[in-house]
DNA sequence: TGGACAAAGTTGTTGAACAATCCCTACGGT
DNA sequence: ACCGTAGGGATTGTTCAACAACTTTGTCCA
C-alpha cells in the first residue's frame, strides 16, 4: 500500500531528528513532497497518530508530538510490566530467540567500539525487541514496536545525548547471560532496576527541557 | 471526525453480531449504508484493520477477521502476562480504581439475576477492563481495549453460548475481595488460573470449529 | 489599547474518474 | 467429459478537483 510506505517515510524522518518534534506537518506541501495524494497522505497520518507519533488538533493540523514527563512515564510503566514478566516467563524461551538477544549485545559493542552513537542506540532497540520476541506473540511485538517508536521520539526531543546508551551495554550483556543461563528471574531483577534508572534520567532530561518548551499542545 | 464514527458504527456490528466472521465488507455498499464517502470510509477500515477487527486481502477487500486458536492463545498471553502484573502491582491501586473494579462486580451480579446474558458479558468487560485501568496507564488501557475488542470477536465467532461467563461471575468476586484487602498476589495468582481455564475452554470451542470452517483468510 | 470584522489559508469531506487487479464464466482443445 | 485459457465484469487502490467549516492573521475602528 502506498499509504504504509509514506507513514514509513515520515516515521524515519522523525526518528532521524529530520522532522523535530512541535514542527507543523501541512498536508499539501507534505503530500507533494512525499509524491502522494492529500487522500493517500491523510491516511498515513493517522495511522502515525494513532501511534502517537503525531498529534492532531482538529482543523488545526498534525504537528510531531513533543512527549512530557507523563508520556516517559506511561511508557515506562508498560515497559516495566512487560519486558521482565517476558524475562521470568522461562518455559518461552526459544533458543533463536536467546540467539537474537544475543546477537543485539555484540551488535552493540561493535557499535560502541568504532564509536557509532546511532549504531548504539539501534542495536539497544534491538535487544529490547528481542527480548520481547522471547514471549513469541505478534500482539505483544506489535505494542512494543509502538513503545520503542515513541522512545526514539524522547532520544530526538532530548537531543540525544552521544554517550547516552553507553552504560547499559554490560547491562544488556549480562541479562542475556542470565537469560541464557535459565535464570529468568534473576534476569528479570537487573532488567527492572536497569529500567528505573533509565526511566529516571529520560524524566530528569525532559522536565528539563519542559521548563522552556510547551506542551504536548 | 466523521471516519471515527463510521469505525465506531462497525465496532459496534461485529460486536453485536450484526456482521459475522468471514462477511465481505464492499467499499461502495458500505460507504452508502453508513452515509460517508468512500474514502472517508477506507480511513475507518483502515483502523479496524490495525485493530485486528478487520483482515484486508490486497486487491480483495477487507472481511470480518475470523479468529483461530493462535488469535486466541496470543491474546491471552498478553492477558496473562498485563492483568496479573496490574494486581501485584498495589502500589498503583487508587481507591477510585478498586471502587470500578467493585461496580463491575455488582453489575455482573444484577445482570445474571436478570439473566441478561449480554449484560453479563458486558460487566465482564467492565471488570477486566478496570483490572488494567488500575495501573493507570492511558498506554496499557488502549492496549486492553484493543483485547477486549477482540474477545468479543471470539464470543461472536463461536455463538457466545448463553452461560458462558456465568462461573466468573464469583471468581470476579473473590479477586476484587483480594485487591480491596490488599492482597495483590494473591488476587494474581487466583486471576491467572482463572484466565489459563477461560483461554482452555475458548481454545478447545475454537478448533471444534476450525475442523469445518477455514482459517483468517 | 482593545475588540469587532473581514481575508487568507488549512483542514474535513465529498464526488468522480481511471488504472490495476481479481474473480467468474464461457470458450476451445484434447 | 475434462482442463486450461481468454475475456468480461466487478472491486480495489489512488488521484484530482472542489467546497464547506474552521482557525488564524491582519486590519480597521472606537
Amino acid at each position: 500500500m502506498s499509504a504504509d510506505r509514506a507513514a514509513r517515510a515520515l516515521r524515519d524522518q522523525v526518528a532521524e531528528g529530520a522532522l523535530s518534534c512541535g514542527t507543523r506537518l501541512p498536508e499539501e506541501r507534505l503530500s507533494a513532497s512525499l509524491g502522494v495524494s492529500r487522500n493517500t497522505l491523510r491516511e498515513a497520518l493517522s495511522q502515525l497518530v494513532a501511534e502517537r507519533i503525531l498529534v492532531r488538533a482538529p482543523h488545526r493540523g498534525v504537528v510531531v508530538a513533543t512527549p512530557g514527563a507523563d508520556d516517559v512515564r506511561d511508557v515506562y510503566r508498560v515497559r516495566l510490566l512487560v519486558e521482565p514478566g517476558v524475562c521470568r516467563d522461562t518455559t518461552a524461551h526459544s533458543t533463536g530467540g536467546l540467539a537474537a538477544v544475543r546477537a543485539a549485545v555484540t551488535e552493540g559493542r561493535a557499535a560502541a567500539a568504532a564509536e557509532d552513537w546511532p549504531g548504539v542506540a539501534g542495536a539497544n532497540q534491538h535487544f529490547h525487541r528481542g527480548l520481547v520476541a522471547l514471549a513469541g506473540s505478534p500482539r505483544l511485538d506489535a505494542q512494543m514496536e509502538l513503545l520503542l517508536a515513541e522512545m526514539r521520539l524522547f532520544f530526538q526531543r532530548m537531543g540525544a545525548p552521544e554517550p547516552f546508551h553507553r552504560p547499559y551495554l554490560e547491562e544488556n550483556a549480562a541479562i542475556a547471560n542470565l537469560l541464557e543461563e535459565g535464570r529468568g528471574d534473576d534476569a528479570a531483577d537487573r532488567l527492572t532496576s536497569y529500567l528505573r534508572a533509565a526511566e529516571h534520567q529520560l524524566v530528569e532530561a525532559i522536565t528539563a527541557l519542559d521548563g522552556s518548551g510547551p506542551r504536548r499542545s
